[in-house]
RNA sequence: GGAGAGGUGGCCGAGUGGUCUAAGGCGGUCGCUUGCUAAGCGACUGCUCCGCCAAAAGCGGGGCCGUGGGUUCAAAUCCCACCCUCUCCGCCA
């Protein structure tokens, strides 16, 4: 969140940074609205300050037994007018907050200006897009002839968009999660976290998914719980109200949880296959750093992600997203998409971003340097260190041959229990 | 789901309406002292907002005893709601 001093001194940078996400309010209102509530606030202070005064001659005065009649009604009359001022402070500050809370993070300088994706950049790509001397078959067709993944009867008990792994599909499923996971926490030394799957609204307001992004989410109906729609909504939150120690960062995690996704607003979007679903596992980095070294972080993050894909041998490109299609708590993106010869198209397995201190102001996540009084605000950052579906869409796609039989990666063949071949 | 107990500073723990500016202890920091991997003595010890100051330091004030309301001139303390933890019973993977 942004806070009330950044929007007094850094007043200029906000207005021109959400210029370029397209963002638009009025600013005067919210600047009128911090005077006001600064001005309440000091006059609140005061009448406070002389109400403690009383308070405090009234209970002297009573030892002594001294008349104290005056008193009580000077004082009843000021805490009266305590509550008129502290209630519309109240109201002031509260509309304030709900302003501030639905204001996006500030992109990075090193962030393209861009109206939309069509004006992000492509900044690595890695591999080589195989050439089949055969037609290659997207992955519904592949995955429910090799009877390893099943729609129809997944949209007739949960709904469209929900999916059934089968078999050696789910094995396959099983064996990416385990393979991220080591490979995450023995080579790149993330910690292993499994979170809650659901969280109170506190939680969802922290990673900043609310308020803005309620209707995306699943919520439990008998309590106020939200349906996790990525890991990062609950590592986001695993230090909140922390004062962590200097040396202690950066803290890295790594999560496998599933995901639950409304996809409000995208009918008619990929619509045929599971490149877009309701559920789906991911395996989530996230980190916790000083501000100094986030940026170097971001790129380590990324690398780690790719790492996966390069194991596994599935082309992929690394794309920096403009400042039109940046996600509201981020402040630098790099997509990673991969090849998928079957759809013939570059699938987003991965997103990293560095959202600097907007997740931590919410949670109140902030760390001491050592031999300093002074407390500061981490940063965080969060990447899928892949995102299932569509890794297991690239990798199916990128191995078939022309019978459509599925060729294990060799790395993954262990956790395969040694299958080497669908079929 | 039923019954009960409880949530106080980094930690333990006292505190049942005004002298709480939260006792005491542990831990931590600094200093002094002492012949020996230690002890003793003393001082300091949270977070946050606002104001003054160019700024830092500092100073002044407000708020914070799980959270939010309420009663009162005055609330850690009384009342209400919620959240969380623990114990017992029931149920259950």
């Amino acid at each position: 969140m942004i806070s009330r001093e950044y929007l007094r001194e850094k007043k200029e940078i906000l207005i021109l940074s959400l210029k370029k996400r397209n963002y638009d309010f009025n600013f005067d209102h919210l600047f009128n609205l911090d005077k006001e509530l600064r001005e309440l606030k000091k006059r609140l202070d005061d009448l406070n300050a002389e109400k403690n005064e009383i308070a405090k001659k009234i209970g002297e005065k009573k030892r002594k037994g001294e008349n104290i009649e005056n008193l009580l009604i000077e004082g009843k009359k000021i805490s009266k007018e305590i509550e008129e001022i502290e209630t519309r402070y109240r109201e002031k500050e509260k509309e304030i907050e709900e302003i501030l809370l639905e204001i996006p993070n500030i992109p990075h300088e090193s962030v393209p200006v861009g109206k939309d994706s069509s004006e992000n950049v492509i900044v690595r790509e890695w591999g080589e897009i195989k050439d089949f001397a055969f037609e290659p078959k997207p992955h519904w067709e592949l995955g429910e002839k090799l009877g390893i993944l099943e729609f129809k009867k997944a949209g007739e008990i949960a709904g469209s968009r929900f999916l059934i792994y089968k078999e050696k599909g789910a094995l396959l499923e099983r064996a990416l999660i385990n393979f991220f996971l080591d490979l995450h926490t023995k080579e790149h030394g993330y910690k292993e976290i499994i979170p809650p799957f659901l969280l109170k609204p506190e939680g969802a307001y922290g990673s900043g998914h609310l308020p803005k992004f309620d209707i995306e989410m699943y919520k439990t109906k008998d309590e106020n719980l939200y349906l996790l729609p990525t890991a990062e909504m609950a590592l986001a939150n695993l230090h909140r109200d922390e004062i962590l120690e200097e040396d202690v960062l950066p803290l890295k995690y790594v999560s496998y949880t599933p995901c639950f996704r409304r996809e409000a607003g995208s009918y008619g979007k990929d619509v045929r296959g599971m490149i877009r679903v309701h559920q789906f596992n991911k395996v989530e980095l996230f980190k916790f750093t000083k501000p100094e070294e986030s940026y170097d972080e971001l790129e380590k993050m990324v690398n780690d992600a790719e790492k996966i894909l390069q194991l596994l041998n599935i082309p992929y490109r690394v794309v920096l997203l403009c400042t039109g299609d940046l996600g509201f708590a981020a402040s630098k993106t790099y997509d990673i998409e991969a090849w998928a010869p079957g759809v013939k198209r570059w699938l987003e397995v991965s997103s990293v971003s560095n959202c600097e201190d907007f997740q931590a102001r919410r949670t109140m996540t902030r760390f001491r340097r050592k031999g300093s009084k002074k407390i500061e605000f981490v940063h965080t950052l969060n990447g899928s260190g892949l995102a299932l579906p569509r890794t297991f869409i690239a990798l199916i796609e990128n191995y078939q041959d022309e019978k459509g039989r599925i060729h294990i990666p060799e790395r993954l063949i262990p956790y395969m229990n040694g299958i080497e071949i669908i079929e």
